[in-house]
DNA sequence: GTGTGACCAGTTTTGAAATCTGGTCACAGG
DNA sequence: CCTGTGACCAGATTTCAAAACTGGTCACAC
C-alpha cells in the first residue's frame, strides 16, 4: 500500500467526475470508475456505500470548489460580502464549473435523480441553511433594505438567480451574451431591489469574515460527506 | 353543413386542449380528438395541415387569451403599461392557463418538441419581435431609467421572469407562496432596476394605448395561424 | 489487514412481432 | 360540384421474452 488513502479516493472521484460529464448520470459504471482509477471494484465500495454515494460526492467536490473560491474572493475584498456582488460570484464561479451548473440548471440528464434522493435533499438543506443564515446576517449589518423582509429576499433571490442560469443555458444564440456581463446583469438586479442605496464600506468589512467563516463551515460539512459518508451508519 | 365552420374548429380544439392537459403531449391521437369534437378524422384535416399544427393552434389560442387579457388590464388602468405592471399581470395571467405556464416552463412532457419546430421558432420570434418593441416604447416615453440599455433589459428581464415560472413550479413545498405575492415580488425586482425612480403618470397614459394595440395586433397575427395555418403554402 | 474480482440477483437492453397512429383519398351524401 | 368521412397504408411505437449488463457482496489472495 504505497499510497495515501484521500489520494485514492480523488483519483475514484477524478474518474466518476469525467465520467460523469462524458457520459451522464445512467452511464456512469461502478465498473468503469474503476478501471480508470486503476484500482479494484470493491476498493470503490471501501470508500462509499453505494453508487449514489459515490457520484453524490463527485458534485459535493465541486460544490468545496465553488464555495472555496467565493470565500476566497470575500476575503480578498471584503466589499464582495454584499448580496449582489456574492451572487454574482456565485454565478460566475458556478458557470465555470460543468457539475455545478447541471445541479442549477436541473439537468437530470447528467444527474439524474441524485438531487431527489434523501442525501440530496439533505445536502440541499444544509445549503440552504447557510444561505438563510447568510441573509440574515446581511439584515444584522445593515446591508438590506428595510422595505424588504427576507422571506422575499429568500425566494425573490433564489428566483432571479435560478432565472439567470436556465437563462444562460437556454437562451436562444442570438441572446447569448460573456458570462462576465450576465453576472453583471445579475448583480444589477439584485442590487437595485435588495440593497440599501448606500451601502455602509465599514458594515461590509465587519461582516466579510462571519461570511467567509460561514462558506468555510459549510464546506468542512461538504468535505465530511464526500470521504466520510457512512458516518450515520446502521441507523 | 348547419354549423360555422370557425365554431367547430373551436370544438376541435377544445377537444386537443382537454387531451393535452389531461394525457400530454405524446397520448394526444388525432383519432380521439376527432370523436371528442364529433367530427370524422378527416375533417380535422381540412382545418390543419397536420397534428403538429393542430396542437400549436391550442397553444396560440391559449396565448391569444393571455395576451387579450392583459390589453385588457392596460386599458383599464394605463399605469399597468409599465414594465413592472405588464410582467405582473403577464405572469399572472400566465399562471392561470396551465397550457400557457408548460410553455413558459418548457414542460416537455406536455408540450413535446412543439416549441422547438420551424413555426414555433417563427411564432416565437414574432412574440419576441413584440417585446422588443414594447421595450422600445417603454424607453421613448421615458419609463426605463436612462442607465440600462435595451439589450440588459432584453435579456435581464426574460431571465428574471423565466426565474419566477420556473421557482413557482419547482420550490420546495416550504417555499410556496401564493401567486399574487410571487407576482408583487416579481413586479418589485423589475420597478426596482428597470424603472425610473419617480415614472410620469402622463408618460404612461400617452403610451398605453399604443401597447394595447401593440398585444392586439399580436393576438391577431396568433388568430391568423391558429385558423389559417396553410396560409404559406407551396413554399 | 487490505484489496480484489468472480459471482449473484435484479434490472436494463435488445430485437422482432404485434399494435397503433398520422396522414391520404376514393367515395358517400347532398 | 362540394363537403365530410373513415378504411387504408407506411412508418412509428409498443410489447415481451431472451440475452446482456451492473450494483453490490464476500471468500480469498497477498
Amino acid at each position: 500500500m504505497p499510497e495515501n488513502k484521500s489520494a485514492r479516493a480523488d483519483r475514484i472521484l477524478d474518474a466518476a467526475a469525467d465520467l460523469l460529464l462524458r457520459w451522464g448520470y445512467r452511464r456512469v459504471t461502478i465498473d468503469e470508475v474503476a478501471k480508470r482509477a486503476g484500482v479494484g471494484k470493491g476498493t470503490v465500495y471501501l470508500h462509499w456505500r453505494s453508487r449514489e454515494a459515490l457520484l453524490m460526492a463527485v458534485l459535493l467536490r465541486e460544490s468545496v470548489g465553488m464555495f472555496t473560491a467565493v470565500a476566497e474572493h470575500v476575503r480578498r475584498d471584503p466589499d464582495q460580502v454584499r448580496l449582489s456582488a456574492l451572487m454574482s460570484a456565485l454565478y460566475l464561479e458556478s458557470s465555470a464549473r460543468p457539475l455545478v451548473l447541471a445541479l442549477y440548471t436541473k439537468d437530470t440528464e447528467t444527474l439524474g435523480t441524485l438531487v431527489q434522493t434523501s442525501s440530496g435533499t439533505q445536502v440541499q438543506g444544509v445549503k440552504l441553511v447557510t444561505f438563510e443564515e447568510y441573509y440574515h446576517l446581511l439584515r444584522e449589518h445593515g446591508l438590506l433594505r428595510a422595505d424588504v423582509s427576507n422571506d422575499e429576499v429568500s425566494y425573490a433571490c433564489a428566483a432571479v438567480l435560478f432565472g439567470f442560469f436556465t437563462m444562460s443555458q437556454l437562451a436562444p444564440a442570438e441572446f447569448a451574451q460573456p458570462r462576465e456581463q450576465e453576472a453583471g446583469m445579475l448583480a444589477g438586479v439584485l442590487r437595485a431591489r435588495f440593497e440599501p442605496p448606500r451601502p455602509s464600506k465599514r458594515a461590509a468589512e465587519a461582516l466579510a469574515p462571519k461570511i467567509v467563516s460561514l462558506l468555510e463551515d459549510l464546506a468542512t460539512q461538504y468535505h465530511e460527506l464526500i470521504y466520510r459518508p457512512d458516518i450515520s451508519e446502521g441507523g
